[in-house]
DNA sequence: ATTGATATGAAAATATTTTTCTTTTTATTA
DNA sequence: TAATAAAAAGAAAAATATTTTCATATCAAT
């Protein structure tokens, strides 16, 4: 917790009654109160901005504003709590905003934590070597897919990434070994992806999954697995850190493979951007 | 640096000539800058309080004492290491790993920061009160839009995330008063975007603009505007970061969304679930 | 119950910020 | 180059925000 909050946190038994709910405000509030006039503070605290000025004097600021700066810059600093949080009812923005910047910073690192070099490497090299590349996701999973599908076609892969079900498994059917497939799905249950991949295995291509980490259906059934982190499961939540680790993941794998063929894919990427910037306008 | 110093470099070009002057101040002197009042400033900077006041309202502040309340808590920030790194040849795969998260850790970060509860709650305010919602984006925005388009599915708003251009400006064509568009782009100067959210706005739609920091066309054309955290733009990287930065203000509006019409959502969103559970097998 | 000490909020005083309005500067055209 | 229009900037007025003062309320100790 931030320092200033400590400090009041400390001196709880020294405040007098108003200056208590005072304090006690601040703390359940603190994102909240940096946004907020001296006048505004009073009225949402339930005491007034006399009491709130001689407070602030009495902590040995210069005045509320002074104290608003320093608060607001020490929990600018203050490192995040480390748990993902669910939605819940009529929680104020400001905490909101902290939880979700939370989770999805717990969700990069735990994630990144997760990737194991050797699996990392035979991907990208696989994908390097791929005639033919198919993506397959369904909801979530399926926007990942297309960012991934985005970024194969810019460094001039041959790459399909379906949405429906009968198409997956169509250009599935035409693999050939040497082809790769991957299954991206959060849970590694999803039944649309498993038969998308299994198929694809069946025509002898190189399958690869992205799912939670932890024994599941669609990593069982690949040849190289990547996981991104385990978080809670609720309906509520909707996949939102989930989502954001398997970007991760994407965008590592997609770094890596530029850079190792970076004289041959770089030239490609950058004539997209300028292509794309020419003839758009 | 401070993300915000950086926006303020970024645009030197575009200020006026006092206004260069104070930007020139305040980037010498970011840190006397947080511990003075406008008046002092003006008298420092060589300038007149009114050209300060104009000066933060045009970096969309809500005025000097937000600037400096921001930038205090920017300036207290410790930097991470790596930053920003871009594509290069052959580097190895754990140095790629690490600076990918420190890349998206950053970007999450910073783009927090960016957070304007104001502009947050007037957007969370008009969508769920919104008829109809249309949502543009193109190419990476495009996924990012398809990605709120699922989103607000599930929670039962009436919703359109059309990729093609001429779709994009027949469902704006058709909004009315009351209704909102969503623009999305990182640059802000995306052509087709602009198209799109200038016809919903004439058609009287209210216009939410997600962008990088700093002025552009989108933004400015847009009645809420949002930002996520500039970065150094390469045409290597691939607008990685800015996605995830994307993609995390959308959760974030999302989660408030939800969070302050909890009983009237949250059933849908579970609904939605369960659902998809049982006829997808 | 009375007294005195402390705590508190309303309102006055002060300070600060924003907006308006006028002047100045700059750019444009004849 | 002068005339005019348009934009920029500061002075001052208006609006806001904060601090201090002062009258009243509360509470503890006799």
């Amino acid at each position: 917790m931030s320092s200033i909050l400590i400090a009041i946190q400390e001196k709880q038994d020294r405040f007098k009654r108003q200056e208590l709910k005072l304090a006690n405000y601040i703390l359940n509030h603190s994102q909240a109160v940096v946004s907020m006039g001296i006048t505004e503070l009073a009225k949402e605290s339930e005491t007034s901005t006399a009491t709130i000025s001689r407070f602030c004097k009495s902590l040995h600021f210069q005045g509320f504003t002074d104290f608003k700066m320093k608060l607001s810059a020490d929990l600018a600093q203050t490192p995040l709590p480390n748990l993902y949080q669910d939605i819940v009812a009529g929680n104020s923005f400001e905490s909101i905003v902290t939880a979700i910047e939370s989770n999805h910073l717990r969700s990069i690192s735990d994630t990144t934590r997760l990737i194991d070099q050797k699996q990392l490497k035979l991907a990208v090299d696989a994908l390097a070597q791929a005639g033919q590349i198919d993506l397959y996701g369904v909801a979530t999973s399926g926007i990942v897919a297309q960012d991934f599908y985005q970024k194969l076609l810019r460094v001039g892969k041959r790459v399909s990434a379906f949405a429906d079900p009968h198409m997956q498994i169509t250009t599935a059917s035409t693999l050939q070994p040497g082809d790769v497939a991957v299954g991206i799905s959060y849970s590694g249950e999803t039944e649309e992806t498993i038969t998308a991949l299994t198929c694809a295995k069946e025509r002898g291509a190189t399958t690869i999954s992205l799912t939670k980490y932890g024994a599941n259906t669609l990593s069982s059934l690949s040849d190289i697995k990547l996981f991104c982190s385990t978080l809670e499961e609720g309906m509520r939540r909707g996949d939102m850190a989930s989502r954001i680790a398997q970007l991760h993941v994407i965008d590592v794998i997609f770094t890596c493979l530029v850079s190792q063929h970076f004289d041959e894919l770089v030239p490609l990427l950058e004539q997209s951007y300028l292509m794309v910037k020419k003839y758009r306008s």
